[in-house]
DNA sequence: GATGAAAGCAGTGCCTC
DNA sequence: GAGGCACTGCTTTCATC
């Protein structure tokens, strides 16, 4: 697996993702009329996306509420110790979380953050108990609710184009220079 | 209002979910035999959960730093008011914000969470400054990075299930394995 | 990137349980 | 009412240019 990008991903093929980011079903002969190419090139430029790792996959989109989990959870965590043996048993433990759909280390005044699905209050407090205030080296969880969605999207159309130019020549600092403390994520 | 819960999912169409959760392209033929239906009747059932909106579509899911986009931030907001056409002003505007990829309101010390990809710190400067800041009514904003993704999953496999019998009824089949793998971390 | 043949798949009507 | 089967027309795939 190589990591560093081998071949830059070209104008169509960001236009292709803007449509696969809309529908991932879109069907090759659609996705081609819709990036003006056939569909076994479009097909081709797809596979090769994938390949690479550009696109990881495919998912389906759901109402929560009509399955029956009415309530997102945003929540903080603080660990006890930040010592990475602490972080990598936490972080062990969170990824069997049944209910957890979102979790990252991330700088600031917490540690972890995690979006958590549940059914009801009643839910949200077992959940608590059962499956939160277990992790270890815990010392600190702050719930937030959801209480309206405004907007919601996988990645923003804007943002899924061919870097810009950086203003100013030969700056170039646009893209690929950060690949030292950030992890990808 | 008898037609908000129109038929109860049963556990099929529990079983497509999880499946087109994990894999939104799966052909029909091949997700009625993972379901154990032939393709036909797998694919009246995902056409009626499209239907019916518990599926809302289909995404393509994308390794954001082969993007280019290598830092995702929590951004918490805070209006200097709380009044109802104060929000309204801030949500209808932060929609519009290119490199906002979440936002809600929730309850708790802040008044709204939002999820922000950008391509790097001199960006993350500039979408601050010229998207974020200038938003009506914000009062703070304080921003997290997320330095690693420790799991992410559009929905954990657990939650697409039947909602569980209630305690105290008599509901046996509670035997439910939490073996999945996590689709994507 | 395009073309054409072959394989595979989706969509429909009809039948069974 | 729901599942399965067979047929028909597309779509995808893989040669090849």
């Amino acid at each position: 697996m190589h990591e560093s990008v081998a071949t830059p991903l070209d104008a169509i093929d960001y236009r292709i993702l803007q449509e696969l980011s809309g529908d991932g079903r879109l069907s090759d002969v659609a996705l081609g009329e819709r990036v003006h190419l056939s569909s076994t090139a479009a097909a081709r430029r797809r596979k090769i996306l994938e390949e690479r790792g550009a696109i990881r996959g495919y998912t389906a989109d759901f109402d929560f509420g009509q399955l029956g989990l009415h309530m997102m959870a945003l929540v903080s965590i603080e660990l006890a110790s930040q010592a990475e043996q602490a972080l990598n048993e936490f972080e062990t433990a969170v990824v069997r979380c049944p209910s957890m759909s979102f979790c990252s280390f991330v700088s600031g005044d917490t540690d972890f953050m995690m979006i958590v699905h549940v059914r009801s209050f009643e839910d949200y407090d077992r959940i608590y108990r059962s499956e939160l205030s277990t992790l270890p080296h815990v010392a600190r969880i702050r719930s937030s609710f959801v209480m309206r969605r405004v907007a919601s999207r996988p990645v923003p159309p804007a943002l899924l184009q061919p870097p810009a130019p950086q203003p100013g020549g030969g700056g170039g600092s646009g893209g690929r220079s950060l690949h030292h403390g950030l992890a990808r994520v």
